[in-house]
Order: C-alpha cells, then sequence, then structure tokens
DNA sequence: AAATGACTAAACATCT
DNA sequence: TAGATGTTTAGTCATT
C-alpha cells in the first residue's frame, strides 16, 4: 500500500492501481486548475485545450514518477536487505515478509522531478544493487524522463505563448494565424506527448513483466479516465453535446496518424490483456457494438482494410461525426484529417471511455436484474413442479394456481408507470442502452430487431414469464389474441369473461386499465367477422371462423424475402412444426391459411401464431427507425392514458412476446384459468 | 393523398 | 336496478 501525498491531497493509503488512479484524478485537476470540469467548461477554447493537454501530461508524468519511485522503493529495500545481511540479521525478517506501507513522495518528485546524475548512476552500478534488466529499466526510465524535462520546457514556453495570446485576444479580438501557430505548437507538443505515453507504456509494462509493479487482476487496474463519481447519464450526455459542439463550431485540421493511440495507449497501459468496447452512440440503429482491442488498434489501417471499427456502411462511426465516406481510403483520409490527435478527439475519447464505462457498469447492473428476475420467477414456477422447466409455453400454461396467483405479486407495479425497462434476454443490451444514451424520450426498438435476433427456446420461456410478470404490452392485435384464445380453448369456444380471463392470466399487462382494454376486446368481437357469437345454453360462446379472419389481411407478407426470413428463424424455435408445414410457409409465403383445417389443434395455433407474428414482422421491418412510434405495433399502447398525452406509453408497447410459444399448450391449459377468480369455466364443459 | 387497419372512447341496447 | 354483454359509431394514428 502506498500514501499519496500530493501536495492538495490527504494522505490516503493506496494500492499501487489505486494510487495511479488517485494521480490521474490529480493529474486531471491539478491544484491550479480547481474548476470542478476544466476541460468541458464553457471556456474559450484555447483555455480547454490547454488545460487538456495539462492533465495529460500530469498523469504521463505522475505516472513516470510513480514508476521511478516504485523502483527507487525497490532500490532501497535491496540495500537495506544488504545491510541487514551484513550486520548479520540482529532484527527479525518480518520487515521483509511484510511490506510496510510504503510512502511515495510523489509531491517532492512533482515539484523536482530529477533526472538521476551520472554519479549517482554510477554509484547504483557500482553498488550493484541493480540487475541488469533493473537496470536497463532505469536507463529507459532517466530517458523518459529526460524527455518529460524537454517536455515541460517546451510546454511552459507553450503556456506563456497561450497567456500571451489570450492577453492579446481580450484586448485586440482574435487572431486566426497565431492561433494557427499555436495549433501547430500545440499538435507538435501533443506528438511528443505520444511519445511520451508510448514510452511510458512500455515502460510501465517492462515495470510489470519484472514484478516491479504488481497490478492486481481483480482490481480494476489504472483507470482509462478520471471518472467523477456519480457521474449519470445525462451528465454525460451534457459532456457529449459540449464536446460535439465543440467539434461543430471548430475546424482544426491536423495531421496525425494516430488519432486513436491516446484511447489505446490508456487501455493497453492500465491492463494490457483486457479489450475495450468501443461503442458508437450514433450508431444505434444498428445496435452496433465493436470489440476493440488494443492490439487491433496499434495495427495500421490499412492492415484491415475494411473492418475498421469507426467505419462502416459508408459511414464514419466517429462518436458525433456521421461523416459520409464513400471508400475506405476516403474514410481514412477523413480519419486523419477530421479526427487527428488533437484536443477535441481526445476529449471525444474520453467521453466515449465514460460512455463505455457507464454501459458496462449498466449492463452489469441489469444482468444482475435479469438474473435476480429470473432465479425469482424459476423457484416460482417450479414450485408445483419437480422437473425442469420446460422450454415450451406448457411451462407457463400448466402452472399451478398458486404459481399464477403469485406471479403478478413478484413484479410489484406501481400504478400509473410499467416496472422499469425490462429487458428479455433475447435484446441486446446495445439496442437499449445505446439508444438511451441519446434519445431522451423513450427508447423504441424495431421489432425486425426483435425478429432477427436469434433467439433459443429457453428465451421463449423467458419471453413467456416475461410477459406474464411484467406489464408490457404484448405486439399482438387485440384480435389476433383473442384468436388465440379461443383456439388454445378445447371447444374452441369460450365465453367472454373466459377470454378476459385468458388475458389477464397471459398478460401481465392486462391487469389493470380492465374498462379500456375489455371494451377493446367486446369490440374486437363485435367488429370482426371471424368472430363468430353462438348461443349456447347458459350464455353465448365465442369462435373463430378461420376463413373470415384469413380474409382480414389477405397477402400481406407476400413476396418479401425478410419474411421469409423471419419465417425460417421463427421456425428455429417451433420445434412442434413440422418440416412439410415449414416448407410449404417458406414456399408459398403465405403462411398457414389452411391450418384451421388440420386438425391439429397444436400445430394449427402454433401455425396461426406464427402468422400473426410474422404480419407483425412484416408490419415492423418496414418501419424503419421511426423514433415516435413503437414501430407500428399492431397492437398499440393500451393505456389508461392516451398515447399522444404520453408519449412514454409506447416503449412498453414492444417486446418480443413469441406467441408461438403459446400454441404449444397444454389440454389441461383452460383447467387453470381462475385467475381472477371467476370461473365460469367449467360451464362450457 | 387516400385507403386501410388498429385502437380507444363512448353511446346505446339487451340480458341476467 | 346494476352490471355484464353486445353493437355501433366516431376519432386518431400509423402504415400501405
Amino acid at each position: 500500500m502506498f500514501q499519496c501525498v500530493f501536495s492538495s491531497s490527504v494522505l490516503q493509503p493506496l494500492s499501487t492501481s489505486c494510487l495511479f488512479k488517485h494521480l490521474f484524478y490529480h493529474s486531471a485537476t491539478p491544484a491550479s486548475q480547481k474548476q470542478p470540469e476544466p476541460i468541458y467548461s464553457k471556456k474559450t477554447e484555447i483555455q480547454r485545450q490547454t488545460v487538456q493537454a495539462h492533465s495529460i501530461k500530469l498523469f504521463i508524468f505522475s505516472a513516470l514518477q510513480v514508476a521511478r519511485q516504485l523502483l527507487l522503493q525497490q532500490q532501497q529495500q535491496q540495500q537495506q536487505q544488504q545491510q541487514q545481511q551484513q550486520v548479520s540479521g540482529l532484527k527479525s525478517p518480518k520487515r521483509n515478509d511484510k511490506q510496510p506501507a510504503l510512502q511515495v513522495p510523489v509531491s517532492v518528485a512533482m515539484m523536482t522531478p530529477q533526472v538521476i546524475t551520472p554519479q549517482q548512476m554510477q554509484q547504483i552500478l557500482q553498488q550493484q544493487v541493480l540487475s541488469p534488466q533493473q537496470l536497463q529499466v532505469l536507463l529507459q526510465q532517466q530517458q523518459a524522463l529526460m524527455l518529460q524535462q524537454q517536455l515541460q520546457e517546451f510546454y511552459k514556453k507553450q503556456q506563456e505563448q497561450l497567456q500571451l495570446q489570450l492577453l492579446q485576444q481580450q484586448h485586440a479580438g482574435k487572431q486566426p494565424k497565431e492561433q494557427q501557430q499555436v495549433a501547430t505548437q500545440q499538435l507538435a507538443f501533443q506528438q511528443q506527448l505520444l511519445q511520451m505515453q508510448q514510452l511510458q507504456q512500455q515502460h510501465l509494462l517492462s515495470l510489470q513483466r519484472q514484478g516491479l509493479l504488481t497490478i492486481q487482476p481483480g482490481q480494476p487496474a489504472l483507470p482509462l479516465q478520471p471518472l467523477p463519481q456519480g457521474m449519470i447519464p445525462t451528465e454525460l450526455q451534457q459532456l457529449w453535446k459540449e464536446v460535439t459542439s465543440a467539434h461543430s463550431a471548430e475546424e482544426t485540421t491536423g495531421n496525425n496518424h494516430s488519432s486513436l493511440d491516446l484511447t489505446t495507449t490508456c487501455v493497453s497501459s492500465s491492463a494490457p490483456s483486457k479489450t475495450s468496447l468501443i461503442m458508437n452512440p450514433h450508431a444505434s440503429t444498428n445496435g452496433q457494438l465493436s470489440v476493440h482491442t488494443p492490439k487491433r488498434e496499434s495495427m495500421s489501417h490499412e492492415e484491415h482494410p475494411h473492418s475498421h471499427p469507426l467505419y462502416g456502411h459508408g459511414v464514419c462511426k466517429w462518436p458525433g461525426c456521421e461523416a459520409v465516406c464513400e471508400d475506405f481510403p476516403s474514410f481514412l483520409k477523413h480519419l486523419n484529417s477530421e479526427h487527428a490527435l488533437d484536443d477535441r478527439s481526445t476529449a471525444q475519447c474520453r467521453v466515449q471511455m465514460q460512455v463505455v464505462q457507464q454501459l458496462e457498469l449498466q449492463l452489469a447492473k441489469d444482468k444482475e436484474r435479469l438474473q435476480a428476475m429470473m432465479t425469482h420467477l424459476h423457484v416460482k414456477s417450479t414450485e408445483p413442479k419437480a422437473a425442469p422447466q420446460p422450454l415450451n409455453l406448457v411451462s407457463s400454461v400448466t402452472l399451478s394456481k398458486s404459481a399464477s396467483e403469485a406471479s403478478p405479486q413478484s413484479l410489484p407495479h406501481t400504478p400509473t408507470t410499467p416496472t422499469a425497462p425490462l429487458t428479455p434476454v433475447t435484446q441486446g443490451p446495445s439496442v437499449i442502452t445505446t439508444t438511451s444514451m441519446h434519445t431522451v424520450g423513450p427508447i423504441r426498438r424495431r421489432y425486425s430487431d426483435k425478429y432477427n435476433v436469434p433467439i433459443s427456446s429457453a428465451d421463449i420461456a423467458q419471453n413467456q414469464e416475461f410477459y406474464k410478470n411484467a406489464e408490457v404490452r404484448p405486439p399482438f392485435t387485440y384480435a389476433s389474441l383473442i384468436r388465440q384464445a379461443i383456439l388454445e380453448s378445447p371447444e374452441k369456444q369460450l365465453t367472454l369473461n373466459e377470454i378476459y380471463n385468458w388475458f389477464t392470466r397471459m398478460f401481465a399487462y392486462f391487469r389493470r386499465n380492465a374498462a379500456t382494454w375489455k371494451n377493446a376486446v367486446r369490440h374486437n368481437l363485435s367488429l370482426h367477422k371471424c368472430f363468430v357469437r353462438v348461443e349456447n345454453v347458459k350464455g353465448a360462446v365465442w369462435t373463430v371462423d378461420e376463413v373470415e379472419f384469413q380474409k382480414r389481411r389477405p397477402q400481406k407478407i407476400s413476396g418479401n424475402p425478410s419474411l421469409i426470413k423471419n419465417m425460417q428463424s421463427s421456425h428455429a424455435y417451433c420445434t412442434p412444426l413440422n418440416a412439410a408445414l415449414q416448407a410449404s410457409m417458406a414456399e408459398n409465403s403465405i403462411p398457414l391459411y389452411t391450418t384451421a383445417s388440420m386438425g391439429n389443434p397444436t400445430l394449427g395455433n402454433l401455425a396461426s401464431a406464427i402468422r400473426e407474428e410474422l404480419n407483425g414482422a412484416m408490419e415492423h421491418t418496414n418501419s424503419n427507425e421511426s423514433d415516435s412510434s413503437p414501430g407500428r405495433s399492431p397492437m398499440q399502447p393500451v393505456h389508461p392514458v392516451h398515447v399522444k398525452e404520453e408519449p412514454l406509453d409506447p416503449e412498453e408497447a414492444e417486446g418480443p412476446l413469441s406467441l408461438v410459444t403459446t400454441a404449444n399448450h397444454s389440454p389441461d391449459f383452460d383447467h387453470d384459468r381462475d385467475y381472477e377468480d371467476e370461473a365460469v369455466n367449467e360451464d362450457i364443459e
């Protein structure tokens, strides 16, 4: 453990990596810059750049000093050991076993950075306290320090110039030429910084390799950047806005090939083996998430001609850029000109790092939540059954009464808003998180996403559970749902009340706002010819006229390649569907219009469900990136408040329920219908 | 731009 | 008479 003795810092015991982190904090907020976030403040651009350069330099400087101190410390220890050995060990060797809390005089070193003099070096050599490797490291370190001193001088000069220029600006307005000159100087300075960073990186690596510097694996090693505590997405957004606005405002032209090296250096110096996720928030429409390793970054772009993580679909994916580049060379040109190593790029990198960190944090949280939910639901749903949870709807439908009743309690909901945006596992986290990063409003997901994501049978069961317990509106029309309910019944007929019960049992969403959706159900029953009312002994039941139902939306899906794809992907998790049926569907593109006559209720239901799903898929593949609508769900949000009044609602209308799963019902399904108590259902039988 | 589908709301009628 | 059930109309929104 170390203690930071940075001039303005309270002494804190720190581990090695923490010390680095801490130092970086200091470097980012030096004593001379007391403003909380000086880099992104609305000061003049030059000031901003100065501060930033200062921060970077200080960080490198601090890291160097730490390394140096470590080395010296080791040196001292070895000297002590030697002395102890010579004095024949008057004291117990405890001190060697247990390392004392090292106090690194960083502040002293930083105030007076010194290169070891030749005499000192000679002394070291004479004493032979260091192994050849350590000596080599020391030499490298000395080189770095010398370079650093040069840099510092240069930096001082530059700062003087900047201050001068600021004064001039205050008095005589702006002078673009001088600005350019300063910018050029800054660029040169940054290049030097870069060299320093690389050197430093090598240095640290070698130190680490030789065991002089240990970064504990469990700990987050060197932080990618100083992340202010409690940084929330909105702050990040604000930060992002500021940076990107600076981007649009200024038109700096640099020419540095290694625009990403800063990121790389930070990442790799902290944890060489660690991969960092660089995600472009503006590429959220694709939900693209590119894994970006330091190694890859260190390669030249030419080695991977058309697989640059910052290039895709003819667009530069540098955050906030989206410039159209016709081909890869032009992209490279653009990258080098627009995203060269300058302060803006650096700032953007830092923001991006923060974004990634936040996303990772968020992902971890959501994963945890999901795990808890699944564990909870699994326990509940398997309570009545000893067998492992089946993968089809049977598991859900045949849930015992206790399980069904327990499930709504498992998800206590607020009266007005749905539960927190629950994320079914079938959806990549990137979709949600990215959109939430740059849209303030509701997150919209296209259904095409849902259908294109390959999901497993387990996911289906989870979706089913998801809709059963989460108040998320199922993306199906009332008509489809009613039909589904009726077809699932053994007699293919249900009373209105039974239909209600089915709704409430199958979808948590319909456990609220009964007046609204019940009215809608009745309305649909009356409106659509496909629903036929049949007088019974004890009232009336509703049946489905399949022919009429299929007349409803004729040929809507024919001839669309994506449909076939979707169909096939659907088939992937429709185990009961036989191959002939699949072939027929794929061939005719009019799936299962005759399934009602097939006699097999399971297949019939399944097929119809698939058809519904496919229709849904069709409807949504065309609605590309409509942020103001739920991707045109076949079923608009059913909520006590109107959509127009509650723009957040459509969000909950989306989610991946595959009704396919519901088709695989068990015969005793209708005996288990008393979700809401009143079981008039036995009447039919 | 018009047609269509889907949803919501509401009024009204009938039945239990 | 109240509530459930069933029918119809109107308005809105999104998609085709």
